[in-house]
DNA sequence: GCACTAAATTATGGATCCAAACCCGAGCGA
DNA sequence: TCGCTCGGGTTTGGATCCATAATTTAGTGC
């Protein structure tokens, strides 16, 4: 057989991953209406599974359906970013605490793998994906599936403001979020948990106002 | 025609809501699987609108579905348990905060009602549905829809276990969830946010340790 | 020329049928 | 006796077809 997968995932999951991605990668942009018929020809399915994958990405908090009337990216307003942010506050810390103790010494060498490419200087898409690649990776050890699904939500409905930030402001200020992720990783080493708390805290509260800063990312 | 209703609400919802339903009030203990045509045949439909129903209710994170598999309602665990309790904890006075400000009169005479209602002495069900009713209520008026549903998640996945723990511990100590209800009561027709978030913290905080002291509720 | 209406087009929602995966038990062999 | 394999039945997953709701467009009357 040429498939060594030993499990198929169902072809929705497969067409979720895949819509998933291009809406994080703003392929999909916020506004945008998703026709089932368009996706399951272009994907080369029926449309009954791009039923179940709108479905499984609105529960992601990546599309809002409503009914007769079909699925689309949501626009987000200021204030909404704003609470989505004051709930990363507060819940990732938590999946932090989870997770820590049972970080191996792999995931330390492949966070500072991230954290060494993060300073290298990369393009905007390839930060975004390194930058979630690096958070998610210190809450992936977090034992209980909501809250991590919780963060994951977040982040996902966040993505294209944290984007549009990154592309106005360019990496200028990029120094704060290197220093901000060594800190946390020294203090994860340690396994500090209070220390590292508290600089996470630090991290997402200072993205959340300076994003605040520039409500012309919000004008739509 | 027979239906007054403007708008039928499509019926997938529908049928999500019959099963939230009885799966909230107990009807479909932890452990017992979904059959799609079960629930198909004996709400009168067939099962396609009972799989987008599944799908909703995973979201809901009343239901875990696995490929192939089908949808049963998950058994938590203790740890589990606990943290959703920490979740809860941080994240319903963010939604209590975002909500207080645009509570309205007829909120305060329903809240009242409520209480007074739970405090004249009602069996386990309704104490639960009120309970309900009266902490979602606080939390209406938030108007970021994704920390609205994520609170009301939280409330569905553990709403097995609080019953559990009302049934073994009876009315003994109701007086403390009144005692705390009536202050976080006054904090609200204060508009004092710090104290309304410290009462229910403290509220959130002692369910989550006199859960923790029945470890019996857990097995299975 | 503009507004309202009605029909046609388009997209979603639902039902039925078929295929594939899983579960359980019987039978065989070590 | 225990374990493995093979097969039938059950259950979920997917495709196609039909119904219904929304949208758009063409037409008509003022």
């Amino acid at each position: 057989m040429s498939e060594v997968s030993g499990q198929e995932p169902a072809a929705s999951e497969r067409i979720a991953a895949i819509l998933r991605d291009e809406i994080l990668s703003g392929k999909i942009p916020p506004g945008q209406r998703i026709l089932q018929e368009e996706v399951a020809e272009r994907l080369g399915s029926s449309r009954l599974p791009v039923r179940e994958a709108i479905r499984i990405l609105d529960a992601d908090g990546l599309l809002e359906v409503e009914a007769n009337k079909g699925a689309r990216v949501p626009y987000l307003d200021i204030n909404q970013v704003e609470v989505l942010y004051r709930m990363r506050e507060r819940l990732e810390p938590l999946a932090l605490i989870e997770s820590m103790p049972a970080l191996t010494e792999a995931d330390f060498e492949r966070l500072d793998e991230i954290q060494v490419r993060i300073e290298a200087g990369v393009d905007v898409q390839a930060f975004l994906e390194l930058d979630r690649e690096f958070h998610l990776l210190t809450y992936s050890h977090c034992p209980t599936e909501q809250l991590r699904d919780s963060v994951t939500r977040l982040w996902n409905s966040t993505s294209h403001y944290r984007r549009a930030f990154m592309e106005i402001t360019g990496a200028r200020r990029m120094w704060i979020v290197n220093a901000e992720h060594r800190l946390l990783l020294e203090a994860l080493a340690r396994h500090d948990s209070q220390d590292a708390e508290r600089y996470l805290v630090g991290h997402i509260q200072r993205t959340r106002k300076e994003l605040s800063q520039h409500p012309e990312i919000f004008t739509h």
